[in-house]
DNA sequence: ATAAAATTTTAGGCAAATCTAAAAATCAAA
DNA sequence: TTTGATTTTTAGATTTGCCTAAAATTTTAT
């Protein structure tokens, strides 16, 4: 019922590993975790004697029901605080990350719930991931990432799933955040970057690393 | 510079022992962290060998101004998270300070001088005690316990320092909070108890051992 | 199918923070 | 001032989470 700060750790990336990938590797949750294969085996085994996760030696690992719920109450709680901290404390969306990785870790049902209907239950965080319910119900968002985007349609950026604080600042610099318009104006097949129209005004260039990790909404 | 939980936790303590008595004891810093007195003996080690506390063995400690900055640090955390979950989330005063025993560990400068911003930098936590600045600065307030009131002066509730969920959820359930009118309106010799007089309205008796906790300010 | 490479687990340790039981020091009283 | 009670420290364990090195297993390549 109640976790360690350590063992929510591992919950919550197992989650997010889980959604890309099937089953879990003990090598991938090291390297999630900057942490060892030897201590993800070790917890790995807690986790499973609490019936957490699935987990046959060698053969990797899923969370269950309990560990999916679990994850989705950590998930609950950074998310909100991100929003809180990129909303009330202004706190720009490259910074919010590395706070909430502490504060997610202060679990206290009323607490998270009284700060949910203070912000005026918000459905997205600041980089656009949905914030899971009271309930841990998520909301499921038809985004398609911008490189399937078809050119010259006009789209909506929604989602930037990559947590990394340069890529976020500098997608910031070039004010591209969670609603600005955005078009493929070209393709570039030399380097797969892509030439975008930014707020219908400004013309850019993406490099395939960078459009990897934005989607949007056709709209 | 950074310290753990549990080091903060010791000089917190520490900090609050020390006001009442000069020199802090084994004993009393067991009782008040609910921890043995072996284990004080060990912690109280390593913060002296980190020049936080002066310690003889055998002697007591207190703080060297070192440890004192750091605890002002970790108190100004929690009283600007009390005031926040009191005068944003709605939380009443007595389930604040448990709340606050978690979120106060979370330390980044820059969060914290964000949150007192955004609260407009209160002097006050929702119990009457002040809130050091950023620089650690206490202001300081000429309080009187209310059992050395004299009758029918008339005074203003400024400050409760027990944080007992019992006593805080009683005295609300009176009306009595910070900033409410209050005056003696007879001394009880039998059992030191005193009526008062609270909001200049309803008269009722408080037990000495209450009237202890009760710091006012005579207007 | 076998050997080499990669992944995963086990074995043995370490550091932080706690505990109990026993020894040492201090304090209080007769 | 000697003794008995109290306080404090030391000794030795325990738990959690992590580490390195070595062994076991699985995967990949010849
Ligand atoms: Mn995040
Ligand atoms: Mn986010
Ligand atoms: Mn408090
Ligand atoms: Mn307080």
């Amino acid at each position: 019922m109640k976790y360690s700060v350590s063992e929510e750790n591992y919950l919550k990336v197992i989650y997010h590993l889980q959604d890309q990938s099937g089953l879990v590797s003990t090598t991938s949750l090291a390297k999630a975790l900057k942490t060892k294969p030897a201590s993800v085996t070790e917890m790995t085994k807690k986790l499973k004697s609490k019936k957490l996760l699935h987990y046959q030696p060698y053969r990797g690992f899923r969370l269950t029901q309990e560990g999916n719920k679990a994850a989705l109450g950590i998930i609950r709680r950074h998310r909100l605080w991100e929003y809180f901290l990129a909303e009330k404390l202004r706190f720009s969306w490259e910074e919010v990350h590395e706070l909430a990785e502490e504060l997610e870790h202060v679990r206290h049902k009323k607490l998270i719930d009284r700060l949910d209907a203070f912000l005026g239950f918000p459905r997205l965080d600041p980089h656009g991931d949905p914030i899971p319910d009271k309930d841990g119900q998520l909301a499921t968002a038809d985004v398609i990432c911008l490189t399937e985007l078809p050119e010259n349609t006009s789209a909506l950026i929604s989602r930037v799933t990559n947590q990394s604080f340069s890529l976020l600042e500098m997608l910031r610099q070039r004010n591209m955040k969670i609603g600005t318009p955005i078009e493929i104006l070209k393709r570039n097949a030399f380097d797969e970057s892509l030439d975008v129209r930014i707020n219908r005004q400004r013309s850019i260039n993406l490099s395939k690393t960078i459009a990897e990790q934005i989607f949007v909404v056709v709209t």
